[in-house]
DNA sequence: CTTAGCACTCTATTCTATCGAGTGCCAACG
DNA sequence: CGTTGGCACTCGATAGAATAGAGTGCTAAG
């Protein structure tokens, strides 16, 4: 990496880079942005900088001679540098944001389902709201079955004696003897811990035994985020947003996946952030794609979040403000009723 | 149109054209029939047949030279005449739907949506399922507000005292007077009226009179579908679908439309069919789709309905019996529970 | 009635030539 | 020394021409 020296006209090339390329969705040239954004200086000038911007990590180009787009690491800088320049943005949006909020009414599904076309809608993305985890059951003990040589059954019986289970595939063969040490291994460590608050497989000695205990594990945090309640809307947003057919389809068979979505979000949002970026998100399909989520509180406390699903190139400003004014209009409705 | 005189060799390469269209997507020649299918005759012989069933609407040419690809009336003939030979299709399928209800579990809401997830596995279509329909309120009163000059208010008051509204959109201003009495008009003739069995409005004389009237009816209509619970999955089978991905959007635009889906099922099953294709839809952005559909009885009673969404070329052998096999075992499956 | 043969049509593919947007570099300028 | 106009260069996109081949309709013979 070259010397990082963001002066603010670097900056302000970056910004407008990102700005235009989201409108126009076309790699953006140096006299191009000479004639639109409020640079002063000869596109010339503006080509010096992109080029190191390019050096430094911030834009590329798709091929010789077209202009610059942004990477991952640019959408970053963007996003953290320019995002408090975005006051609560339009008035209209405001509006019907609280205007949906006074109005609503129903149960709480209808109320998140409602809450989640009230995203998609604003925004042009797929929506996402997570509602209340279900009360934290405790687990109580775990069973290991064996399916054929590589397919396991996970059987998971709660404190409240609800049976949860799952299939796991192992990549080696792994003998009776091994299931049963490892179940009970699994259900001395775990029982009485909440399903919510699994932490990671300590290592057991034995390469097998950790095999199926860090499956089980994994199994387990799935199995979580399976029983939370779910809606995401919009998926004809996400056919606008990418003109490959087959993007479209990846990326909407990852939405389809829900654990996946929930996990995701808890992720982002424990690592304290708001946004994740394309390859930061960490999940291949979704490569293309960034994602915006925002807790919800009610009563103080943190009981879900929304989110919204985009291309990488994506309105952030837009976004971050629908987001928080949708989360803090949900959390203020559901603490009255 | 010409003598249709459908002898069975003509039938049979009919048969053989779609099959064929639906597993490769590319329109079919004569030679390919000739080798593939269990046709024994030329080449030439069925190029003169299917030079008749082109004549006749079965089949078009999407251009000369090149093979041809069944027309909606095509795949009409293919549904009414084929499917009784079909039996209830892969013993596999068959298992795997017993086994998933009889597993079945939970509260109606989640055994509704697996449903509509297990349909969507099984074919790689876009599957529906729809709840039972809430009581049957009766409607009590009927008023009409004007909003602006050419949008009125519809507020439906129903016997439980819940109120409901919608907004209709005039094509002509209307005098306040007017609404007055078409609201009193709606008033005396719907009260008492369950919002289920609504029938088209009666001419009442006055032009301006019935087009509220009608908009109103059809208002109500709208309104009923919207309360009704829906579970649609598989979007990323529609992008699977079609290569285009502006019909990719259109499809799952209207698909998240539940009202429109719910009274397209509704019109299917209404006329008796439970196969609709392409333009007998009667919806523009679904021109290239079919759906099949299939009540479900729980207690001797049509509770509810499931149903696939695709492409005209569809594997409707398959998708019928997976719709069939899964109506069944959903009726069942809710008369025990 | 069926079928082999053949001329014909028209798309899809490939190749070439051309255009132009955008770049990097350099020399001149304030 | 940063800025800018000028310029040669690169390379994707577009358009046109040539070719190949799949598939047809028709005709004449079996």
């Amino acid at each position: 990496m070259v010397s990082d020296s963001m002066d603010s006209r670097k900056a302000a090339i970056l910004r407008a880079v990102v700005d235009e390329y989201v409108n126009c969705a076309e790699p953006v040239g140096s006299s191009h942005l000479a004639r639109v954004a409020g640079i002063q200086v000869s596109s010339a000038t503006i080509r010096n900088e992109m080029n190191l911007l390019e050096h430094e990590g911030y834009l590329i180009q798709p091929h010789t001679s077209a202009g610059r787009i942004p990477t991952d690491k640019g959408y970053r800088y963007y996003v953290d540098t320019f995002v408090n320049d975005i006051g609560d943005s339009d008035v209209l949006q405001f509006k019907s944001v609280e205007e949906f909020f006074t109005k609503a009414h129903g149960a709480l599904a209808e109320m998140f389902s409602d809450t989640s076309r009230l995203l998609t809608n604003l925004t042009n993305y797929a929506a996402v709201v997570t509602g209340p985890s279900p009360e934290t059951s405790l687990i109580r003990s775990i069973q290991l079955i064996s399916l054929d040589p590589k397919r396991v059954l996970l059987l998971m019986v709660d404190s409240k004696g609800a049976v949860e289970k799952k299939v796991l595939e192992l990549s080696d063969e792994v003998s009776e003897s091994h299931l049963e040490m490892a179940s009970a291994l699994l259900t001395k460590k775990l029982r009485g811990v909440p399903l919510g608050s699994l932490v990671e497989a300590e290592v057991s000695g034995n390469p097998e035994l950790d095999q199926l205990c860090v499956l089980s594990i994994a199994a387990l945090k799935e199995l979580q985020s399976e029983t939370e309640s779910v809606y995401i809307e919009g998926a004809s947003k996400v056919a606008s947003a990418f003109d490959a057919v087959d993007t479209v389809r990846r990326v909407l068979a990852t939405l389809e996946q829900h654990f996946l979505v929930v996990s995701l979000i808890r992720d982002v949002l424990s690592k304290g952030q708001n946004v994740a970026i394309g390859s930061e998100l960490g999940i291949e399909p979704l490569a293309e794609c960034s994602v915006v989520v925002a807790p919800y509180v009610v009563e103080g406390e943190r009981v879900g979040s929304i989110g919204l699903v985009g291309p990488t190139r994506m309105n952030y400003p837009k976004v971050l403000a629908a987001v928080n004014l949708v989360s803090a209009g949900l959390g203020k409705r559901l603490s009255e009723g």
